[in-house]
DNA sequence: CACTAGAACGAACGGTCGTGCTAGTTTCGA
DNA sequence: TCGAAACTAGCACGACCGTTCGTTCTAGTG
């Protein structure tokens, strides 16, 4: 017998090779991702790997999805023990920033996938839009409520908030991943701090 | 005859195929760009565009180079109209900003390849390096040169500005490239504004 | 035991990649 | 104007790409 939280061995696989692909995909990017090199990384064939998605394509949005899901469970999932507004939304800066630094050797897949399909129309752009976009407003609803919590003053755009938090976080990958530079950690701490004392409310 | 201001007919072409490969990267990536596609785009065959780079790393390395022309041709030579300090500064992120949304048609190669190489060592990676560092630097030089001249804050962290005003533009490009946000120009520079009256000098 | 379905395999397809080699043409200084 | 150098085209190569196909192995069912 067999029930959904014990998986049938192709399952178990096809989770395997999105692991893998995870990884490989965060350090040459998605497009970069040749199914023969990745199955030599898990040890299957590559026919045998490409079963499991019957397209390129559909690899890369499997990638994509379980990249998304990986982020909710150490970034969203962790944060929705703070209290909702500000508290909240400090979590979730530095639950991201964390996985910005730790989650993946090549940085997060969703950093390269931006800058490579953001003029490569398909499925696989829609996907890495249609994830990003749900970020953004998640975020973005966090701020609103910072706001009318109180913890952020009135006068605060909360879309703005969310373009000044995203900017640190592409930042701090470029300037530590590309230029390799030591500071960039505190560097994104201190423009965090600062965002935030900007609109602290009036007392 | 010919000199230096009339190019032999070797460099004219050479230079018309890095025209055509810097509007091709910046659409595709440098990685994805190939010989064959940008050759008949220029008119020309594979081989015969070859014999000008006699290998794709070099392509790719003139293509980052003349991008680089471009740039200080287009950004800095302009800026440098300005008195030094902030208002050298501030055309310096007036014009990248203007470079990032209307220089080419996918966005700057740069930002690109800085998300493509940030994991691929190699001659390409040092390049690119080197000219954003450049950047980075030029960029930092004219921060401190704005405190010292007392326009902005003596307490201002010029490595700290150069930072935050770098994230300003990685959000721009994200924001209006892949997410379409109308309102990324606006944001951008409402940023902007904000990080400097952040710096300046208490009177 | 026979039968079935899922999973993985190896070989091969057509295509594109970057890269050499060779032969022909064009350019340009002497 | 002539000859050398610079330039370009054609062709072929080995490697790798995504994809398809038929086969084999394994586990579970009746």
């Amino acid at each position: 017998m067999q029930t959904k939280t014990s998986p049938s061995k192709g399952e178990a696989t096809r989770a395997a090779i999105l692991k893998e692909a995870l990884t490989l995909s965060s350090e040459i990017g998605l497009e970069s991702l040749s199914i023969a090199s990745l199955a030599k990384r898990v040890g299957m064939s590559k026919s045998g790997l490409f079963a499991h998605f019957m397209s390129k394509e559909r690899l890369q949005i499997g990638v994509l999805d379980a990249c998304a899901l990986h982020f909710r469970a150490e970034v969203i999932g962790p944060a929705q023990r703070q209290p909702r507004g500000l508290p909240r939304l400090q979590a979730l800066f530095d639950r991201w920033l964390e996985w910005e630094r730790d989650a993946f050797p090549g940085g997060c897949p969703f950093i390269g996938a931006a800058s490579e399909y953001d003029d490569r129309p398909g499925l696989v752009r829609e996907r890495v839009v249609h994830h990003q976009r749900a970020w953004v407003d998640a975020l973005t609803s966090e701020a609103s409520r910072a706001i009318s919590e109180g913890h952020l003053a009135a006068s605060t755009d909360p879309g703005q908030l969310v373009f000044d938090l995203y900017s640190i976080i592409l930042a701090y990958h470029h300037f530590r991943r590309l230029l390799a530079d030591p500071l960039a950690d505190q560097r994104s701490r201190e423009s965090y701090e600062r965002l935030i004392c900007q609109h602290a409310p009036q007392e």
